[in-house]
DNA sequence: AAGTAAATTAAAATGATTCTAAACTATTGA
DNA sequence: TCAATAGTTTAGAATCATTTTAATTTACTT
């Protein structure tokens, strides 16, 4: 399937016509092989750099609540300020280096399997969610 | 130790001095002996209901971040549109309740220790949190 | 008690995000 | 094909939590 064709199939699964601001956001976000983290000012440089038009806020904000709601992007909670996406969607836990403020994956089976002994009444898990903070270590240089 | 006194202890190794505000956000913080979660929202409505008196939001947020800082509190990140607090600065934790948008302690005797086989170069681990997120069970309501 | 250093406050500023409403574009159906 | 209409884009305004500002007030030092 070419990847044009993917991402209208994205955007139309997601409720969204293709535009053509659409297909731009989708290229930036989906062409790469490799996944990616970002907030939504580094997509709206990526956008810059990569196409000739610009595209506005709204409708960047507006593509990527879709993606996220279909969980073809996921949104990862690291501090209140700012919000981190990330277009791996596969079930991960993450890094989060507090002096680079940059995620870094924690694939699965990097973490031993978590076991949660307490339920809550009338409560089911949608999620476990691991953020191990990391820092410079500057132990040898003290 | 009287109650007073500690307060006044807390604000001075946190850096402030003990002002007539600060003591009553203390009172509000830690005279109880259960710990609890808290927005700056709610603290401000704590306090609007135990003191005759109003004070600012800035105030507020000040002493707040000076206990944070020493860890007289602790910070929870739940999403990126709001700020939880806790005033149980003991090693856990949490649930976070999507429908209540509640925050439940989770207490490190709940989870099986969480084992990270993957290291950062040059990056120390600082913290390690688990977020669960529940949301209600209407599996019998279906 | 006087001097100065810090705290309080209301109001303004900030910054990420969301909303609005007008202009534009795609799709539908006669 | 050509309107009608439904959805999209956009710039700019609005929002909301948080931070900053600068003037006034309070606490500490000697």
């Amino acid at each position: 399937m070419s990847l044009s064709i993917e991402y209208k199939k994205k955007l139309r699964n997601s409720g969204l016509r293709p535009t053509k601001q659409r297909i731009k956001i989708c290229k930036v976000l989906f062409c790469n092989e490799k996944t990616f983290h970002f907030t939504i000012n580094d997509l709206v440089k990526m956008i810059e750099n990569n196409v000739d038009e610009k595209i506005s806020l709204a409708t960047v904000y507006n593509t990527v609540h879709a993606f996220k709601k279909k969980e073809y992007i996921k949104e990862i909670i690291v501090n209140s300020n700012l919000t981190y996406f990330d277009t791996n969607t596969s079930h991960h836990h993450h890094f989060f280096d507090e002096t680079e403020k940059e995620l870094i994956d924690l694939e699965n089976d990097n973490v031993e399997p978590i076991q949660i002994k307490k339920t809550i009444p009338g409560k089911k898990i949608k999620s476990v969610e691991v953020l191990v903070r990391v820092d410079t270590d500057n132990y040898y240089q003290k």
